[in-house]
DNA sequence: AGGTCGACCTGGCAGC
DNA sequence: TGCTGCCAGGTCGACC
């Protein structure tokens, strides 16, 4: 569910209210979320307090005083949330020495929580490309991979071996601002517009973590509240709505499976 | 080897 | 009201 920006709000919301805690109890309410055997789930997070909490791409990485991480995949419809009421939808409850309570919430159960003695050890962290904010994403980069590649420009974008923590909606919404049309061969993209396109994932993804993320549906961030990027969003979702810069319709389209929205005017 | 597709599971919504 | 079918922000493995 939650794309880059939504897990980055998140995980700075659990680094201010989490950090240095220790975990007293944790209860599995339904192990199928977990991909680590239930009791060496829990035994390696009781009496442990939190070093850390990191993210790669849309993963979020909670370490441990054991050197060990909880790895968090919240999908669709994951949630982590702080001292919320618990539903039939919480499925994990770490409770701290502090009374403080972590509710990991999923309604459709796509979510993934593991326990990872290194991140090395992760199969998907691995193979995960550049971060958007990270040194080794320029327009350079993006000019470089999409040389040789036969795909839609949509789908690299999606592609989390290209570039870690892009989603449907940011890949959708970046690719409006930059004008580019998401049926657009990678390997015809200019110089020109891989600048263009390192430019506007960087602004977009900025924005809309300075909004805490955008709430389509399910997103709640670790207090429970929706973020306030929805409101600034150009194109994803509004299919038969009026472009914003034209007034011509906006189309949805499929692409590798998943809905694209797009101006076909502005869009060329 | 690169790329696409369906499956995973649940619930909301539109249409009849 | 109640049924059916479609749709959903991600990832993985099977397949072409």
């Amino acid at each position: 569910m939650p794309e880059l920006p939504e897990v980055e709000t998140i995980r700075r919301d659990l680094q201010q209210r989490i950090l240095s805690k220790t975990i007293k109890s944790v209860r599995i309410n339904d192990p199928f979320v977990l991909r680590t055997p239930s009791k060496h789930f829990i035994s390696s997070l009781e009496h442990q307090s939190i070093k850390a909490v990191e993210r790669r791409g849309k993963a979020l990485l909670i370490e441990l005083s054991n050197s060990k991480y909880l790895q968090v995949q919240l999908m669709m419809t994951g949630q982590l949330v702080i001292d919320g009421a618990p539903d039939k939808h919480s499925h994990v409850v770490i409770s701290f020495k502090d009374g403080t309570k972590l509710l990991y919430n999923d309604q459709r159960k796509f979510g993934q929580l593991r326990i990872l003695k290194s991140l090395s050890e992760s199969k998907h962290i691995s193979s995960l490309g550049p971060e958007p904010f990270g040194k080794d994403f320029s327009a350079d980069y993006i000019l470089k991979k999409t040389r040789h590649s036969k795909r839609p420009i949509k789908n690299l974008l999606l592609d989390h071996t290209f570039v870690a923590g892009i989603g449907n909606i940011y890949a959708c919404e970046i690719l409006f601002r930059c004008g580019i049309n998401p049926k657009h061969l990678s390997g015809k993209i200019t110089q020109a517009q891989s600048e263009k396109i390192y430019q506007n994932s960087i602004a977009v993804l900025s924005e809309a973590i300075k909004n805490r993320g955008s709430s389509m549906r399910n997103y709640r961030d670790a207090s429970g509240e929706q973020g306030q990027f929805k409101r600034l969003i150009k194109v994803y979702a509004r299919e038969d709505q009026p472009c914003l810069k034209c007034k011509n319709l906006i189309q949805r389209i499929v692409q590798a499976g998943r809905s694209t929205f797009y101006c076909p005017k502005c869009q060329k």
